[in-house]
DNA sequence: TTGCATCTTGTAATTATTACAACTTTAAAA
DNA sequence: TTTTAAAGTTGTAATAATTACAAGATGCAA
């Protein structure tokens, strides 16, 4: 949510262990230092910047294994992966359930609130099984607006 | 719509000539294809999807125009681009309010009935104006149901 | 018709992503 | 402990998507 992006919230190692345990999933050095990064980033990150970020910490990191890595937990369902116009793919580890503001003019990726009733949609008379929502709008944030 | 998939709606090359205009837009034999072939089909094709599907009528048709085409009818609003999950950039050329369903399974899009209320929500306190909406929705469509 | 702006084309460059094979690490069995 | 196999990581190479750019074509207006 927007205001965590103040609070920052740190998460230990120890809880992201024990997360990918909870998932099956050894908890290397890599795979510690992604999931961590989106713990510790509210930047929506693309793969390229999260390489960035860690690389020099870690000079051996590949940027294959961040690819593979955040496939393995987009999978898992400790990461979600964000499809948003003008970028390349982006990812959030945040899970609780809210929605995303696209400024057009900078591509920052902002959080809001969940807004929506609670439960999903039902169209099964379409023969359509829903599992999930992605609710995403598009417009300037404060600065953008300025500059026009 | 959904409905209109089968309903075969045929937009007059007149109509897509008055609508380049009224965007101030040439109606080059090129535009003319491009947001026709978005106009007469409901599948939400990508770039190459597009080329390959003109290129036989129109040989010369290079796919660097293809993509001018569809950025210039984005900007100009007379098609929306769609971001979605497991597939590169798709557009679609029915601007009705209508939202979508993404199968994980096989990547086809489905279109849905606008599942909103009429207004955009307002974030102006957090400096954030939004323009446009997009809700997407993910799951499995009935044959990769019966697939698993 | 001439000239200019717009549009289209094709190639080349860039960027994002995936494939793959070799190497390393880990955990569990012998 | 060693051994072994599976899981994980790495780097390179290949592929795919997208953009840059310069040259050529087209159409409109003086």
């Amino acid at each position: 949510m927007q205001a965590q992006r103040q609070r920052k919230v740190e998460v230990t190692t120890a809880e992201l262990s024990r997360r990918l345990l909870g998932a099956s999933l050894r908890p290397s050095m890599q795979r510690l230092a992604v999931l961590g990064d989106l713990c510790h980033h509210y930047d929506h990150p693309t793969v390229d910047t999260i390489y960035s970020r860690l690389h020099p910490q870690m000079p051996t990191l590949s940027k294959t294994t961040v690819y593979n890595t955040l496939r393995i937990l987009c999978e898992a369902g400790l990461v979600r992966s964000l499809n948003i116009e003008y970028a390349n793919q982006r990812f959030d580890g945040h899970l609780e359930p809210h929605d995303h503001f696209i400024c057009t003019g900078c591509g920052q990726v902002y959080d809001l609130p969940h807004n929506r009733a609670g439960r999903l949609p039902d169209f099964g008379d379409m023969g359509l099984h829903v599992e999930r929502e992605e609710i995403s709008y598009y417009g300037l944030c404060r600065e953008c607006q300025e500059k026009r």
